[in-house]
DNA sequence: CTGAATCCGACGGGATACTG
DNA sequence: CAGTATCCCGTCGGATTCAG
């Protein structure tokens, strides 16, 4: 799961990893919630490309399993906003510790890829 | 990812972490070269109801990305054998980190859930 | 703005049967 | 023993459209 270099980067070192945290944008919609509170609109800009569909599902998940919380907040204008519950923040950590192993260990991984796709035979 | 204490359960508590190993069963067999060399049957067994197509197809994976080693033995009786590479072992720390969060707080997972599935409104 | 609904192609992964 | 081949269905995830 991305991270932080370049966390969003289409080819970034962490999206590599074999560690995932659960689907696709799950790992990236907790390191966007790090930092506090964020709007559903607010989370698309980062994550760039994802469908609103896409996102919704990924957050319902995250909610049920109560790692993040919803907040609706009514009013002239609709929003809503999504946090990282503490169990949600627990999970920041062993992901840290994944995120530091992608950061370190990439560039083997693309090596073996790569022997691997090119020519058979090591 | 499934891990020590009862690792290949059906309902062990790393299974319902949101932190993923590869596929579906990644994690389980770099768990299991843990502890040095396996053969494809003797991986099948832990891995209950695992089929062929499956165990392969991890393998071929991990084999792909130089997490795993395949070493094929001819002789009477065919025999292959599979182990870590050092960047799989390397492998081992963060997946270490995953499934002690697992362990900590699987409970809490389901209590979320549960909390989600009957009663909404919260 | 924050979604829900629908359509659709790609992939995952289980079952079963077959091979060297 | 160690796979490969085929079928099949459920889910993932993108695109598009509609709604409160």
């Amino acid at each position: 799961m991305p991270l932080d270099p370049d966390m969003f980067d289409p080819v970034c070192p962490s999206d590599l990893s074999p560690i995932r945290i659960g689907d696709k944008w799950a790992g990236m919609i907790v390191r966007c919630l790090e930092q506090g509170p964020r709007r559903f609109s607010e989370l698309r800009v980062p994550l760039r490309g994802i469908t609103a569909k896409a996102l919704t599902k990924s957050l319902r998940t995250l909610q049920r399993d109560g790692l993040i919380e919803r907040t609706s907040h009514l009013g002239p204008v609709r929003r809503v906003e999504y946090e990282l519950t503490p169990l949600g923040r627990s999970l920041l950590q062993p992901m840290t510790a994944a995120c530091a192993w992608a950061r370190e260990h990439w560039e083997e991984l693309l090596d073996a890829r790569e022997a691997s796709t090119g020519g058979r035979r090591g």
